[in-house]
RNA sequence: CGCGGGAUGGAGCAGUCUGGUAGCUCGUCGGGCUCAUAACCCGAAGGUCGUUAGUUCAAAUCUAGCUCCCGCAACCA
């Protein structure tokens, strides 16, 4: 049977259509994901919307619709993204299923009767208009951050979740398992800045809005996010609290990983551990918070009009072109930056000129010099072992960085054999053979080295750029695109005819590009 | 003294853990080539690696201080 591999992004809040930023992750994931199916893993990939809380029930009111119908219309818009951004998850979960909403309720139920769960008053400053407590630490100038009015000290009754009981397992675990947080850097930062100083018991619920599960033993209470959201990791699956778990979850849990944003990293390497461990269930392997991407140098927000939305860069610039930039520009552990430019000159230099022009170039030639007739490759020469041992080495390196999740560097790995190939033309002057009769056999085998070497870099590519690996497969006329196929080097058929080359990616004129922006933009 | 991260040629980044000629991509300049999407290949210029001091035969890399930027600061996904 084949190795599991259960990864997840963080179910995305229904509060606003997600910018870039936001739709980064699930584009990551999803390079992750088939990265592991090409290997053979038995994948499991989730993600979904987070369709609880105060907000939404607040946008509803404003709009003047029901909460359900609310979150029905942004949950579908999110989902409707994540397709264009063609994400190959095998579920998309909503927090308002009915299914969850009671597995839910059992948990809560479960670790309230093991006395993990009290009821208690929680304190805070409230604000009256906005209906919502906040910290000492959250007002500003003493003030309501949100409106800027005046707070009050009140208190509520609330059911806490016992932090404390488990800090200790918790802290031992992260110390045992270096690899549970990644990067590094956040693993200190989360363990100097809450487990050492001690962890506060957390509020799990609410009596100030009712758009939530309800607390099925103390209906005034509904559950807060905590434990809804987190939660939706074992609930779709099949978690049973009574413990008649489903096929799916004995199979699938524990998760390899969650893949979130770093800004949620402490909800999901404190609280979601310690909910785990209260459950008696096994911990993720892995939480990675990756880094943000910015615009400029700048956070991208709606005040600061920067913000940037897949399906407009999509229309803008295509879709594999834009995975690519996402893909390719974020780094493992710093921020990301995107601009246009940027976005322009990557399209150009890696996609247009690096990949698409060595297809083409190489295409073109098996059509000219060998009516498109892949040829045969026996006159081999000492200067075709270096590319080819790079070509058979890059899956390894792939596979390697793949499994660290430096998903960037593992493109990188892609792009220096795809360089290597167009030296190797450089080094090995096709044109010039084309000329001499007698070296028919040595062009062959030079054109054979190379369309077999793009092959290569297909098969990998196809867990990033999805739609043009396939494009590629289309022009080679190749149906060998598995993982095991890469471990040697005679993969294209001979004999068999390749087709007409066709342009992968058109080279962008920045200046019309810029200009092209700017309507799109005045339109919109 | 709250915690953590960052500061590397014009731009975007790697290298820092495990000190030892400063690397990659883009851009610029020069050359080559013509199969190809004015693409490709080669070469060059350009950085006292934020700052100060220390350790060392040797520091971008270790230690301490300082400056600037960013995130977090707990119930705000």
């Amino acid at each position: 049977m084949n190795k599991k591999f259960y990864i997840s992004t963080a179910i995305a809040y229904t509060s606003a259509k997600p910018h870039i930023g936001n739709t980064y992750e699930i584009v990551l994931a999803d390079a992750i994901a088939r990265y592991k199916r090409l290997l053979g893993y038995d994948v499991y990939f989730q993600t979904g919307t987070d369709e609880h809380g105060l907000k939404i029930q607040q946008k509803a009111i404003d709009e003047g619709i029901t909460p359900q119908e609310y979150v029905d219309n942004i949950s579908k818009e999110i989902k409707n993204i994540w397709d264009l951004m063609n994400t190959s998850y095998d579920k998309f979960v909503r927090t308002t299923d009915k299914e969850h909403e009671e597995i839910v309720k059992k948990i809560f139920k479960k670790l309230y009767d093991k006395g993990d769960i009290y009821k208690g008053k929680y304190e805070g400053w409230y604000c009256v208009p906005c209906e919502s407590f906040f910290t000492d630490s959250q007002l500003v100038d003493n003030k309501c951050p949100d409106c800027g009015r005046e707070v009050k000290k009140e208190s509520e009754e609330a059911y806490f979740f016992k932090l404390s009981k488990y800090q200790d397992r918790l802290i031992e675990y992260i110390n045992n398992h270096p690899e549970f947080i990644q990067p590094d850097s956040r693993k200190n930062e989360m363990l100097n800045n809450f487990l050492k100083q001690g962890l506060q018991d957390l509020c799990v619920s609410r009596t100030t809005f009712d758009w939530g599960i309800p607390v099925d033993f103390d209906s005034k209470h509904v559950i807060y996010v905590w434990i809804d959201a987190l939660s939706n990791y074992i609930t779709f699956l099949g978690y049973d609290p009574d413990g008649n778990h489903s096929e799916n979850f004995k199979k699938y849990w524990p998760a390899d990983v969650h893949l979130i944003g770093k800004d949620i990293l402490r909800f999901h390497t404190l609280y979601w551990p310690i909910m785990l461990m209260a459950l008696d269930l096994e911990l993720p392997k892995q939480v990675f918070g990756h880094p943000w991407l910015l615009i400029g140098d700048g956070k991208m927000s709606k005040s600061k009009g920067n913000v940037m939305y897949a399906d407009d860069l999509v229309n803008l610039f295509g879709l594999d072109e834009i995975r690519y930039y996402l893909l390719h520009e974020i780094p493992f552990a710093n921020d990301g930056t995107i601009t246009y430019d940027l976005i322009i000159e990557r399209i150009n230099s890696d996609l247009a000129n690096i990949l698409g022009n060595l297809v083409n170039r190489t295409i073109s030639m098996v059509n000219k010099y060998f009516d498109g007739v892949v040829p045969s490759s026996k006159y081999r020469e000492q200067i075709d072992d270096e590319l080819i041992s790079l070509a058979l080495k890059t899956p390894e390196i792939v596979t390697e960085h793949m499994d660290e999740l430096k998903v960037a560097a593992a493109i990188d790995d892609i792009f220096e054999l795809l360089r290597r190939c167009n030296k190797y033309i450089d080094e090995t002057t096709p044109w010039i053979l084309a000329k001499d009769e007698t070296k028919k056999d040595r062009l062959g085998t030079v054109l054979y080295n190379l369309l077999e070497s793009i092959r290569i870099a297909s098969v990998l590519l196809s867990a990033f750029l999805p739609d043009t690996s396939k494009e590629i497969f289309n022009q080679l006329n190749t149906t060998l695109t598995n993982y095991e196929s890469l471990s040697e080097f005679n993969g294209m058929e001979q004999t068999k005819r390749v087709n007409q080359p066709k342009p992968l990616f058109a080279r962008i004129d920045k200046n019309i590009k810029l200009k092209e922006i700017e309507d799109y933009k005045s339109v919109k």
